[in-house]
DNA sequence: TTGACAGGCAAGTAGCGACTTGCCTATTGT
DNA sequence: ACAATAGGCAAGTCGCTACTTGCCTGTCAA
């Protein structure tokens, strides 16, 4: 479960879900390429690639290799347990 | 928002969090002697006090001075932004 | 008023984490 | 077969951050 959270900790770990929550499966250097010319990061295919290990120890991504491919699809499943942890005070079930 | 992340990093900070969500409006002195008794935490009280002045700048936490006391409340509403964010996927609202 | 208590400020240290560099393996197309 | 493509492994550098240490401010009780 600690894990979840360092793996938010970094912005650049963050986007990476965003890319991921707006086109799934992508491979890697699609993820480098959408990163660069999207959002103006300039980052080694090595430092995607080693973020990318750090969100499916998560447990946030998982990761289904085909050929020399490997796509990424993204698991929002272990954000749960963020509110079974502490919940939102005072309010109904969220929509 | 990055700073709720940033907050969230950090294990002690969440015990933190865990603590004020059992027994809220606690003083400093009051969580660093339950830090210590309840989860083995050997911190300094300047470390604490570090540790609640990020958790109070992302918003988890409101203080509320009184005299010489200083009581720390849990606020939780900035979690909600993290599903607003990432959805949970398939799933309907959480109950 | 003086001492004890609750908390704050600031500088210094140490360890973790993000990123790079260099080289290697495996799959695909011509 | 060979070159190009997609990805992996490992060591090294650098900056951020958690924590400590030392001293200072404000509040309450005797």
């Amino acid at each position: 479960m600690a894990d979840v959270f360092k793996a938010l900790a970094d912005p650049t770990r963050r986007i990476i879900l965003d890319e991921l929550t707006e086109r799934d499966g992508q491979t890697l250097f699609e993820i480098c390429v959408r990163l660069t010319s999207r959002h103006g990061l300039c980052l080694t295919r090595q430092a995607v690639s080693q973020h990318l290990a750090v969100l499916e120890e998560a447990g946030l991504i998982a990761t289904r290799r085909q050929g020399r491919y490997k796509f990424h699809h993204l698991d929002t499943a272990p954000l749960a347990a963020i509110f079974e942890r502490w919940p939102l005070t005072g309010k109904g079930p969220q929509p």
